[in-house]
RNA sequence: GCGAGUGUGGUGGAAUUGGUAUACACAUCAGACUUAAAAUCUGACGGCUUAACGGCUAUGCGGGUUCAAGUCCCGCCACUCGCACCA
C-alpha cells in the first residue's frame, strides 16, 4: 500500500460507499437499543461556517461511537428554512426567497456530505415546504380550538416611513436601519400560545435533565421565574382597585407611592385631563421592545394626581407613571417601598418621594437609607402591630390579614410571559385562521390544509407582500360562508424548529404529523448545539412537546434526555463575523487538507463546550498526525503478519505499552461517553502513538503494536471516519469499521508492579520514591523519611503529622 | 441593568472526587538527513536563580478555609452568551 495518505482520494472512496449503501438509513428495530442523535439544523444562510462545522462534527462522533456500541443510531439533518434573512437577500439580490433558500440547501447539503457526517438523508425536511408546515397549522388550528391560542393586542417596533414591522436587530440606536427614522412602538393584534398554562410543569420537569448542563437549567429556572406573593388591592378615590403584586409584603407599611406602567389603563385615563402627562407618556414611546433597553434606560416617571388608600393604614399615596414598571408583568402596577427596593429607592431619591425604614438588619450588616435601600429580609420595625416579626411571620400575617379583609390575595406569579407567535412577514408559514365579520377568528378546517406561501412572488420589503395579493387573503368564512379574510400573519420561526426533532422520526408520512415511528425514536438521546440557545429555543421545544403530548402525539414528557451545549468559534480571540471579516472558510480547509484534518481539529481544539480559537496552525499539526498515522499503520502493514500475543512472554517495555494501550481504551470509552471531552480523548490516542514508536521490531513488539494500532483505529474511528475506513481492511479488521465494535479493554493488562508516590514537607514536593504497588503505609513513611532532600527541609524541625494518601503521595508536616 | 458562564506558559489547552500545575498539540530554538530548501525524525522549551543537585516563584486581582487550593468560600476586575421579533 501508498505510504502517503492521500485524504481526497479515500475520503472520496468512503463517502461514496456511503451513499450507495445508505449506510446511515435507520428503520425501527426493536432487537438493539435505540440511539436518536441530533444537532440543532442550520438556518440555510448560504455556506457552512465554522460554528457547523463543530457542531455537526461533535454529533457526528456521539453518533458513530454510540453505533459502535452496537446501538440502532438516527442521525437526521434538515434546515430551518424560513426567516428574515431570505427576505434581506431578496431585496438585496432581486431573488425571491423560496429560491434563495432553495439553492443555498443544496449548496450546504453537498457541504456536509463532503464532511462525511453520517446522516440518514432519507428524513432530510425543509420547513418552508408545504408538507412540513402543514402539521404546524394543523397543530396550531388544535390549540386554538383549546383555548391555547389566542389573540390579544401587543406592542411592535414600528417604522413609519418603510409602514413596517422591525425586529429588535433591526433596530439600531432608535431608530430603523434601513432608513434610519426614528422607531416608535405601535400596539397591534397577534396571536399567542399559552405557555403560561404550562409554566409550573416546564419548571417542575427541569429536575428530570439531569443530563443537561446545570447552567442551562438555572438559566431556564430564572426565566420562568416563578415566586409567591400577595395581589393587593389599593382603593382609589372613585371606588376602583389599583391592584399589585408584591413578594415583598413584609414591606407593606414601608409604601409611600405607587407607580404604574405608561401603558396602564389609568394612566391612559390620567392623561387625557393632564396633557403634561400625555406628553410624557408619548416622549417615551421611542424605546425598543426589548427587556435590555427597558432595564438600561433612565428611569423617569410623572405623577399622574391620582391618589391610592393604603389598605392596612389608610394613608394617601400618590400614584405615578413610570416607565420601567412592565405592563407586561403581574398587573402592571407595584407597590413602591423605597426603604427596601433599590430601583424604587432610586426613583424616589429623584423625584424628592419619601422614604421610610420598615425593616431592620438582624445582624450586623450596614443599613443606612441616605445611600441605598436595605434590600435583605430582617426584623419588622415602624410596623406598628407588625413590628418584631420575622420574614415568614410577616409574609403571613399581612397575607392573612388582608385575605380576611377582602383586599388581597396569595398568589404565585411568573415572569415568563405567553409566546407572540405572530410576525408581520412573508418568509414564514402563514397562520391557517380565516377573519370573517360575523364569526370572528376561525381556524382553517383540516381539509383545507395547508395554506400554502405562495412563492412566485416580487418582494420589496415594505410591508408582507401577501398584504398586497388579494389572491391570497380573499376567501370565505369556513363556518357562515361570507366572504371573509385570511390572516396574512406568518408564524415565529422557533414555531418550526420547535418540534422538527420529532418530525424527522416520521418525515415522510404524509397522513399525521407524528406516527409510531416518532415514539419509537422519540425522546431524542443526545441534542447538540449553541449555548445561544439555552432559553427560548429549548424552552419552545420543551413546551411544544408538552402540547404534542397533551394532543396524543408522543408518549414522552421531555423532547431531549441529555443536552450538549457547544461554544463559540473563535479567531483572534472574537467571534468570526463577516463584518469583523475574521471569517474561516470551512470548504478551502477541506480543499486542502480533507475532511478528517477538519474534524480532527474542530474536535482536539477545545473541549466542546468552550470557546475554540481558530488556528491555521493548529489545523496543519492535526493533517501531520493523521501523516504519522498513516504511515505507521502502512509500514506496519507492509511487513507481513503478526504472531498471535503471548502476554507472558512480554519485556516489561512490551508490558508497559500494552498496559498504555488499554488504559487508553478505557480513559477514550470515559471521555467519549461520560465526560464528552473529545479533546483529551485525541491527547490520549496521540500519547500511546507516541510510545509505539519506541517499540523495536520483534515478533513480539509487533503483536502489542498490531493490538495497540487495531484499538487507535477503532476509537479515532468516530473523529476521522474517512480514514479508518481506509485503514481497517488494512490492518485485517473485519467488515465495515461502521459496525465494528468498541474495543474492550482487558483488565488483566492494568495492573502495575510498582507505582511512584510524591513526598511533601508542609504541602510542598521534596521527593518522589518508587514503592511497590502493594506497599503498606509504614513502608512508604519510612521510605519517604529516608529521602537526603525529605531530611534536608526536615532539619530541626519536628513532625507533627503524617498524610498518606494511598499509591499517591504523603504529606509529612513538621514545625 | 438583570440572569448564566469564562479567565492556567509565547499560543490552543490538560489537571475527572481538594492531593505531583502546565499532559497533548501549536509556535520557537538546536541537532540529524539534504549540495540546498521543504518534508520528515530527534531533543530543548513558564519565569527568576544555580557549575550542578537543587531553591524560589507562578493558574485575572485581593482576602479566607485547609496538612494540602487552578479546584471550595467572600470581595473585585475583564471578557463572552441570553434578555422574549436574529436564528
Amino acid at each position: 500500500m501508498d505510504q502517503h495518505y492521500n485524504p481526497q482520494t479515500l475520503e472520496k472512496v468512503a463517502q461514496e460507499q456511503w451513499l450507495a449503501s445508505k449506510s446511515f438509513a435507520v428503520k425501527q428495530d426493536d432487537t438493539r437499543e435505540k440511539f436518536y442523535c441530533l444537532a440543532m439544523f442550520p438556518y440555510p444562510s448560504g455556506q457552512l461556517h465554522m460554528g457547523h462545522v463543530r457542531n455537526y462534527t461533535i454529533a457526528d462522533v456521539i453518533a458513530r461511537y454510540q453505533r459502535m456500541q452496537g446501538k440502532n443510531v438516527l442521525q437526521p439533518m434538515g434546515w430551518d428554512a424560513f426567516g428574515l434573512p431570505a427576505e434581506n437577500a431578496a431585496i438585496k439580490n432581486n431573488v425571491a426567497p423560496a429560491q434563495w433558500t432553495a439553492q443555498n440547501i443544496d449548496y450546504m447539503r453537498a457541504q456536509l456530505q463532503r464532511l462525511g457526517f453520517a446522516y440518514d438523508w432519507d428524513r432530510e425536511l425543509a420547513t418552508c415546504d408545504p408538507t412540513y408546515y402543514r402539521w404546524e397549522q394543523w397543530f396550531f388550528t388544535r390549540l386554538f380550538e383549546k383555548g391555547l391560542a389566542y389573540k390579544k393586542k401587543a406592542e411592535v417596533n414600528w417604522c413609519e416611513t418603510d409602514q413596517t414591522v422591525l425586529a429588535n436587530e433591526q433596530v439600531v440606536d432608535g431608530c430603523c436601519w434601513r432608513c434610519d427614522t426614528p422607531v416608535v412602538r405601535r400596539e397591534i393584534d397577534q396571536w399567542f400560545i399559552k405557555i403560561t398554562d404550562y409554566a409550573e410543569q416546564l419548571l417542575v420537569d427541569l429536575d428530570k435533565l439531569d443530563q443537561w448542563p446545570e447552567q442551562v437549567r438555572t438559566m431556564q429556572r430564572n426565566w420562568i421565574g416563578r415566586s409567591e406573593g400577595v395581589d393587593l388591592d389599593f382603593a382609589l378615590a372613585d371606588g376602583t382597585a389599583l391592584s399589585v403584586y408584591t413578594t415583598r409584603p413584609d414591606t407593606l407599611i414601608g409604601v409611600t407611592y405607587l407607580a404604574v406602567a405608561l401603558q396602564h389603563p389609568l394612566a391612559r385615563e390620567a392623561a387625557k385631563d393632564k396633557p403634561e402627562l400625555a406628553a410624557f407618556i408619548e416622549s417615551q414611546g421611542n424605546i425598543k421592545v426589548a427587556e435590555a433597553d427597558m432595564a438600561t434606560m433612565e428611569k423617569v416617571g410623572m405623577a399622574t394626581g391620582l391618589m391610592a388608600t393604603h389598605p392596612l393604614t389608610g394613608k394617601e399615596l400618590p400614584v405615578w407613571a413610570a416607565n420601567f414598571v412592565l405592563m407586561s408583568y403581574g398587573s402592571g402596577a407595584v407597590m413602591s417601598v423605597p426603604g427596601h427596593d433599590q430601583r424604587d429607592w432610586e426613583f424616589a431619591t429623584r423625584y424628592g418621594l419619601p422614604i421610610t425604614q420598615v425593616i431592620s438588619p438582624t445582624d450586623s450588616q450596614a443599613c443606612d437609607l441616605s445611600l441605598a435601600a436595605f434590600t435583605e429580609k430582617g426584623v419588622l420595625i415602624n410596623s406598628g402591630e407588625f413590628n418584631g416579626l420575622d420574614f415568614q411571620q410577616a409574609f403571613s400575617t399581612i397575607a392573612d390579614r388582608l385575605e380576611s379583609e377582602g383586599r388581597g390575595k396569595r398568589t404565585v406569579n411568573f415572569r415568563l410571559r405567553d409566546w407572540g407567535v405572530s410576525r408581520q412577514r412573508y418568509w414564514g408559514a402563514p397562520i391557517p385562521i380565516i377573519n370573517c365579520d360575523s364569526c370572528g377568528a376561525v381556524a382553517v378546517p383540516a381539509e383545507d390544509l395547508p395554506v400554502v406561501l405562495p412563492t412566485d412572488i416580487k418582494f420589496v420589503g415594505e410591508g408582507s407582500p401577501l398584504k398586497q395579493m388579494p389572491e391570497f387573503y380573499q376567501t370565505h368564512c369556513p363556518r357562515c360562508g361570507k366572504d371573509a379574510v385570511r390572516e396574512t400573519d406568518t408564524f415565529d420561526t422557533f414555531m418550526e424548529s420547535s418540534w422538527y426533532y420529532a418530525r424527522y422520526a416520521c418525515a415522510n408520512n404524509d397522513q399525521a404529523m407524528l406516527d409510531a415511528e416518532a415514539n419509537y425514536w422519540a425522546p431524542v438521546d443526545q441534542y447538540v448545539g449553541g449555548i445561544e440557545h439555552a432559553i427560548l429555543h429549548l424552552l419552545y421545544s420543551r413546551f411544544f412537546h408538552k402540547l404534542m403530548r397533551d394532543e396524543g402525539l408522543v408518549n414522552s414528557d421531555e423532547p431531549f434526555i441529555r443536552l450538549l451545549t457547544q461554544g463559540m468559534v473563535l479567531k483572534d480571540g472574537v467571534k468570526m463575523s463577516k463584518s469583523k471579516g475574521n471569517t474561516v472558510d470551512p470548504q478551502s480547509l477541506i480543499d486542502r487538507y480533507g475532511a478528517d484534518t477538519v474534524r480532527l481539529f474542530s474536535m482536539f481544539a477545545a473541549p466542546p463546550e468552550q470557546s475554540l480559537e481558530w488556528s491555521d496552525s493548529g489545523v496543519e499539526g492535526a493533517n501531520r498526525f493523521l501523516k504519522r498515522l498513516w504511515k505507521m499503520a502502512a509500514i506496519h502493514a507492509a511487513s507481513g503478519p503478526v504472531s498471535a500475543l503471548d502476554v507472558a512472554a512480554l519485556s516489561d517495555q512490551q508490558k508497559d505499552i500494552r498496559r498504555k494501550t488499554h488504559a487508553t481504551i478505557a480513559k477514550v470509552s470515559d471521555d467519549y461517553g461520560r465526560r464528552q471531552t473529545f479533546n483529551t480523548a485525541i491527547a490520549a490516542i496521540m500519547e500511546l502513538g507516541n510510545e509505539l514508536g519506541k517499540l523495536d521490531n520483534s515478533e513480539s513488539s509487533r503483536a502489542v503494536t498490531d493490538e495497540a494500532l487495531h484499538a487507535i483505529v477503532l476509537m479515532l474511528n468516530p473523529i476521522v471516519p474517512h480514514v479508518c475506513h481506509a485503514l481497517w481492511p488494512i490492518l485485517g479488521g473485519k467488515g465495515d469499521i461502521l459496525n465494528a465494535p468498541w474495543p474492550d479493554v482487558d483488565e488483566d493488562a492494568l495492573p502495575r508492579d510498582s507505582i511512584e508516590i510524591v513526598v511533601q514537607v508542609n504541602g510542598k514536593v521534596r521527593a518522589r520514591v518508587e514503592v511497590p504497588a502493594d506497599a503498606d503505609k509504614d513502608a512508604v513513611e519510612s521510605l519517604a523519611l529516608s529521602q537526603q532532600n525529605v531530611g534536608r527541609f526536615l532539619e530541626g524541625l519536628t513532625v507533627r503529622k503524617v498524610i498518606v494518601v494511598p499509591g499517591k503521595l504523603i504529606n509529612i508536616v513538621a514545625n
